[in-house]
DNA sequence: TTGACTAGCTAAATCAATTTAGCAGGAGTT
DNA sequence: AACTCCTGCTAAATTGATTTAGCTAGTCAA
């Protein structure tokens, strides 16, 4: 419980504490204290005092005299919020994992890592700003108030921000408007004519697209306004809760549209407590964030599930940064596919 | 084009190649050239210098130098395979961070890293023997060549190994057996007599466990030997292909256990098709790695989901690890829980 | 002509750890 | 007595980038 508070101790001030010479200390340290032949009345001394000193290794500099002058090491990291939702993540971590280990040659390496911030405090993060973490960085998952911090702090290192646009950054997303559109056209097209849609309480720049396009294209369409039933997250009970509480309250639908998968699930389930026949009373349409999503019961129809190709294009757009000369920020819009599946056929 | 290939390239070459000084070089990368007064040619040329000798700023020597005398930094690490299931990960994460931000201070900082092996071949893993790069790691989803490897090599810093047991390591695990054996248990209960397991192709120690548990279970218990169906992968198709494949062979089951979630929704699928009714034939037991288990059709009954429980005990192992000192390796022993639901509730 | 000032650059110190060459002093050998 | 060897340790160099203090040559004013 000696743990100093400050400041962090060097193998220095272990030396002098012990009386010893650095070359010594750091000897023990390494573990190398039995090639160096120092006496093992020695190493207990050193070790007792670093431990009593609370000694943490500095790697940078362990690394910067440890590094081998042929490689160049790439640091790179993908910076997300907690309250994201994982397995995107875990998607854009194994691909940019892939082209990793492909791209690793005897003289060039890479580290990967995970940094999180909560959403909308991305300029609470420290050391966001300092040139000395990473090479290279791709932003997801942020809200507005991180956009604008971002918008007016430049980042002094490449940087791919994925799944919105903000100005002056190299920027992947999905095509604007084309998840709700196509899922409002989808609905339509079986049939429906009182629609619905399900969303997380905390919109993303992403989902709240999804939601307004859906709007715009059934008033095109010449539906009525839709429902929009927000949920208080985005587990499937948020989901089963918000629209279970919508039907109590006299809501009437034949076709819901749920911005994602997992929302998708609990109306799924409220649904069919209810005895409502999917697709023949209520279609459903999700968004194919979700690999189960065809493993549904009816299996459920998807727009998007575009998180694959934009991690497609964001990992090579970040390398090509990398090297390249800055130039002017590029913009990637994504096509989401459509899998019509059970969810919204009708007629079988 | 004219990346070099070797060695690395260093500010002391750039600053040869142009015939300036180091200083001059180190202001212009580092955009610091306005207030340092550099001419514009000067920085043109300097900048036109480090792309075309391909530079990639060594991170080690920037942070050593901007190091904060008062900041001790942990570099902590997730080492896991790339062929495991991405939300096991994802929660770990998700855990490890949100403890570093909770110890994170003025003078106390964390950063958290997620590096991938192939699975069986940790040990190509380039610097995992190198003492400069984390201060301690979460291992995972090892197999068994990992597992041999790891116990004749001594890794320089602290590790945690998250579901195995590996001589010499401290090690989080399920409590063995336990899963297996109240899966049997559920099943006979069920009324099932004739049971089968659905496995992953290469079993870690973990799966191994489940089944061999699940059979020794099902013969203490009077049973038939259970059939042992694998799959070849670990996702839906592959365990909706294994067992279709096996049904069409004649096999005959009332009694599924499926060592993980996805494989379970595959059975699930294949069973439906053929018009068995889950649970009336065939009764179903999956483990509870995946969030969607109570969404199924009907809920399936787990056992486990002690991947919160184990990751809840390993995050605050290594914190004592980096503290303490070393002691002998500890065993923690997670006993997992069972989620009874419909889908092995024949009297309803 | 001298002094004040500026633009543009450089020398050298610094960050923390590791390693190499080598020193001091004692033991043992012939 | 001269030598070799060994044990246990240290001085100093090294790693890459950054910053501070300061230098030089030129401009301008008095």
């Amino acid at each position: 419980m000696t743990t100093k508070s400050l400041p962090a101790v060097t193998i220095y001030q272990i030396a002098e504490h012990v009386g010893l010479s650095p070359a010594t200390v750091s000897s023990v340290l390494a573990n190398r204290h039995v090639e160096r032949r120092i006496a093992s009345a020695t190493v207990e001394k050193v070790r007792a005092a670093a431990r009593s000193l609370g000694y943490v290794p500095n790697m940078a500099g362990r690394r910067l005299r440890a590094h081998q002058a042929a490689t160049r090491q790439f640091d790179l990291a993908i910076l997300t919020s907690f309250e994201a939702p994982l397995p995107l993540v875990g998607q854009l971590l194994h691909t940019l994992q892939s082209a990793v280990d492909r791209k690793t040659t005897k003289d060039t390496r890479y580290a990967v890592s995970i940094e999180m911030f909560h959403a909308g405090q991305l300029q609470q993060k420290p050391a966001l700003l300092d040139a000395n973490r990473y090479h290279g960085v791709i932003l997801t998952n942020t809200l507005p108030e991180d956009d604008r911090f971002l918008a007016q702090a430049r980042l002094p290192y490449p940087v791919v921000i994925l799944g919105r646009r903000v100005a002056g950054y190299h920027c992947v997303l999905e095509a604007p408007k084309c998840v709700g559109r196509k899922s409002a056209e989808l609905l339509f097209a079986a049939g429906c004519r009182r629609l619905a849609v399900l969303h997380g309480r905390s919109l993303t720049f992403t989902t709240s697209d999804r939601v307004a396009a859906f709007q715009r294209t059934s008033a095109e369409l010449g539906l009525a306004a839709p429902a929009v039933i927000p949920c208080g997250g985005l587990q499937p009970p948020d989901a089963s809760a918000a629209l279970g509480a919508w039907l109590d309250g006299g809501g009437e639908v034949d076709g819901v549209f749920a911005v994602t998968d997992s929302l998708a699930m609990g109306a799924y389930q409220t649904l069919k407590q209810r005895g409502l026949n999917i697709p023949r009373d209520v279609a459903m349409v999700g968004v194919g964030d979700n690999e189960m999503a065809e493993y549904f019961d009816p299996p459920l129809t998807t727009v998007a599930g575009a998180n694959d190709a934009m991690v497609a294009e964001a990992v090579p757009l970040l390398f090509s940064l990398l090297q390249g000369p800055p130039g002017p920020a590029r913009e990637i819009l994504v096509v989401p596919p459509v899998f019509a599946r059970k969810s919204t056929r009708r007629a079988d």
